[in-house]
DNA sequence: TCTGGGTTAATTGTCGACAATAAATCGAAA
DNA sequence: TTTCGATTTATTGTCGACAATTAACCCAGA
């Protein structure tokens, strides 16, 4: 079984900013460190066992990856998705692995798209197995495009999707609790973009995934108005 | 006449490093600094009269943005785009601005139509005075599409190609000379998507968008063919 | 009680110095 | 002469301390 949140090349941290750098990303995505909450540079840098220098610098990465805001003179705090916020990266997500998907169709090799169907097969067993456990299937999900986005060969498109927008997906989904019910449906859209990128054709895969992200953002939506205003973290944050 | 280059809402600089950040991302874009260069920590701090910690500050927002590469325990290189980064970002671009301009369709109200109107009026009067001035059309170009993402509303939308992308492809234009020949016709390009926008037309919008980058990808591709490899920085560095 | 200003405390930004790593240099052996 | 290795040098990563700014607190006055 594959395991969920493993699935970033972490690099083996050769520089001690890196290595806080990637407790504190994973702290922040597993929730471990509240969204929203204001980062003490001192107690972190104790809690850590290094310098403020170099927290400060596992800071900045943070900040760029977007799991951190900083205000100057004032301080750094766990990012707070907001709703609206949310449908913004899904938007940036349509557009992103749309163009992915497209790319991967004719970029991938054979011996990818077989992984990808293994992936498939894990999943539909999952899901006959334990139609309920949602975390599982919400990480496979990230897992399949996370494949998707690979394959593109493009560089950039890897390091945006990759290294930035998933761990704020994930973030959110923890936050959240995930509820989707949505799981079915959506290992199917996932068998048709498959599909289509091992016959080659671009123009369709890009279509199929964007319709895919599409709908899980109309989803998310729906939710969100029928959950009313008794969001876990309100919009209007100052 | 609209300043090129002056696009960027550039904040007072509110602390050091950042004022420093603001100085390099210049001199970088218009190739004070040559691309590919090694960046020495301590003649930088020296020259720029701060501390090296305040300059490393400032080199790790340089990263975020690409303008500078970084390995651990070597140094810091001034990003030098092979033909094929540079097309991996014009790939990129279509997907997120056709989405930026199937968002600004529904999202720009009336004056912010005007304006970008108002715009397309200078870009006519200087392609009809002056037919050769790449310079002016490429960053009249820029600011065009500046303004089109600017009106998508999405925030995230706006960090990503206002504060990164835009910044490398304007080094890329610097370093390369930029002698397109396409202003007319991207001019009317222009013109179109304004129009489908300025109807609410957020689907034909983004496809035209989407064409008209995809046609200045398909230039430059020509452009780098015709040239054969004598590009001045090859492909295979390091 | 509430507002406003001044003071205090804490946090952040900045700096210079030390340690660790990589690059460059020099020398010896083949 | 060339190549491999050790030594030296320079650069980077890291640390602790100081200065500047902000937020919190307290108190006087209305």
């Amino acid at each position: 079984m594959s395991m969920p949140g493993k699935m970033c090349g972490s690099t083996p941290a050769t520089t001690i900013a890196d290595r806080v750098f990637g407790e504190l990303q994973q702290a922040i995505v597993e929730g471990r460190i509240a969204p929203g909450s204001k980062i003490s540079e001192p107690e972190l840098s104790r809690r850590h066992g290094v310098s403020r220098g170099a927290l400060r610098e596992a800071l900045g990465r943070l900040e760029s990856c977007g799991l951190v805001e900083r205000r100057p003179n004032v301080g750094a705090r766990v990012v707070s998705l907001s709703n609206a916020q949310l449908l913004e990266i899904y938007h940036v997500r349509e557009a992103l692995e749309g163009m992915a998907a497209r790319l991967a169709a004719t970029h991938m090799d054979r011996r990818q798209v077989e992984d990808l169907r293994h992936l498939l097969e894990q999943h539909r067993a999952q899901i006959e197995q334990d139609p309920g456990n949602a975390y599982f299937q919400q990480e496979g999900d990230l897992d399949f495009h996370y494949r998707i986005v690979q394959g593109s060969g493009n560089s950039r498109l890897i390091r945006l999707l990759c290294n930035d927008l998933y761990q704020l997906v994930r973030v959110y989904r923890y936050q959240f609790g995930m509820a989707s019910r949505r799981g079915p449906r959506a290992f199917g859209e996932h068998e048709h973009i498959v599909d289509a990128i091992e016959r080659g054709d671009g123009e369709l895969a890009e279509l199929l995934m964007r319709h895919h992200i599409r709908a899980s953002r109309e989803n998310i939506e729906r939710l969100l108005t029928e959950a009313g205003q008794r969001s876990v973290f309100g919009g209007t944050s100052s």
